[in-house]
DNA sequence: TCATAAAAACAGAACAGTCGGTCTGTAAAC
DNA sequence: GTTTACAGACCGACTGTTCTGTTTTTATGA
């Protein structure tokens, strides 16, 4: 039910953004009562707080598959971008970043989960892939630069002159880090996360 | 009195984000009656709107001062970063791109003024600046690329684990672009704009 | 094993407050 | 004298939240 719930949810933050995301938007697009709604998440902070954390969890494992070896960097920044960031759920997690900046409650209740989030997923990097320096901290301010940068990209995606100009615009970035970032030599990577 | 208004707006989508940007709270912020901002704004997307395009205008010159040569790469990025992106104003801006994306009418409004200003900006960079290949496409790319960053920044910034480690990324991505990007040799730059 | 109590899961009505938008009224300007 | 600039009351719709019921699940103890 809370999955459902929180589905519900993740759909009306893509679709129709934060403001108007509402208690009675959720609940018709999710075919249940106001009750049910209202029972597991009392505020609407908690049921976007409950629904970020629960996007987060999905966020970490697609990228880098256990059993395989690790993708090239290019290929990574291309599937970062089109199946993280530009996807439903990277949509609904940008609305909520933006709220949070100037909603206290739902910042209170999401901070240490997303400083933590955060930590993970640069040791989920810098555990397969290494800069060009050698430098571990050099590692994660790329991919911290790639995140941030996908995620601007998705405010600006509307707007750009032209659907190849975007397709330019991962290209040329996507490059860039190659040349700054390589996948790790063959080592074990076994004990992760 | 409009530009008062939209102060205030500015004001209130910095403090407040869009969602809770109200009629009220902005005729509270301009110290004003009720009658006189709805009666230049009939509606919410047109006084965001309007507070969208004065914005837009006041961003476009700062950066490259007209008498003195251009400042370097580096320079560069940090004060867009410090005075444009990363000020009440650029925050305003991106709580209104966010809501660009999930509001049609408000998308309707903005979409050609976003378009031609993204063009004239790219346009004033490189009547300044170019590419390490020497090729202007290129040359808009990376810019566009840098703004993508800056703005996506903005969403993580209140998460990053210190304040320490945003210099950082701001230093790591100022110098790759130093790398990709320079300033362009002695040239007559007058007739742009 | 099963009766039973306690708790959790849901349903839906009700609430006060606020929203965006419209309306009439007045003063000033052109 | 017609239009524009402002003032402020008014409105229905909708907001997030609280509340009282009803059903289902879970825990307990003999």
């Amino acid at each position: 039910m809370q999955a459902k719930i929180c589905n519900a949810t993740v759909t009306c933050l893509d679709h129709l953004g934060y403001a108007e995301t509402t208690f009675a938007k959720v609940q018709a697009k999710a075919g249940i009562s106001r009750g049910a709604i209202t029972h597991h998440f009392p505020t609407k902070q908690a049921l976007v707080a409950a629904t970020a954390m629960r996007l987060l969890g999905n966020a970490q494992n697609p990228l880098w598959p256990h059993d395989r070896a690790p993708q090239p960097v290019y290929d990574l920044i291309m599937s970062a971008w089109a199946n993280i960031v530009n996807s439903a759920g990277g949509r609904a997690i940008v609305e909520i970043l933006v709220a949070c900046r100037t909603d206290p409650a739902l910042f209170g209740m999401l901070e240490q989960s997303l400083r933590e989030w955060d930590k993970s997923n640069l040791s989920l990097i810098s555990a397969r892939y290494v800069s060009a320096t050698g430098n571990r901290d050099d590692t994660e301010l790329l991919w911290s630069i790639a995140r941030n940068f996908l995620r601007g990209l998705l405010l600006h995606e509307k707007f750009v002159s032209s659907p190849e100009y975007l397709t330019q615009m991962m290209d040329r970035f996507a490059r860039m880090m190659e040349s700054q970032l390589q996948v790790l030599p063959e080592n074990d990577v076994e004990e992760v996360e």
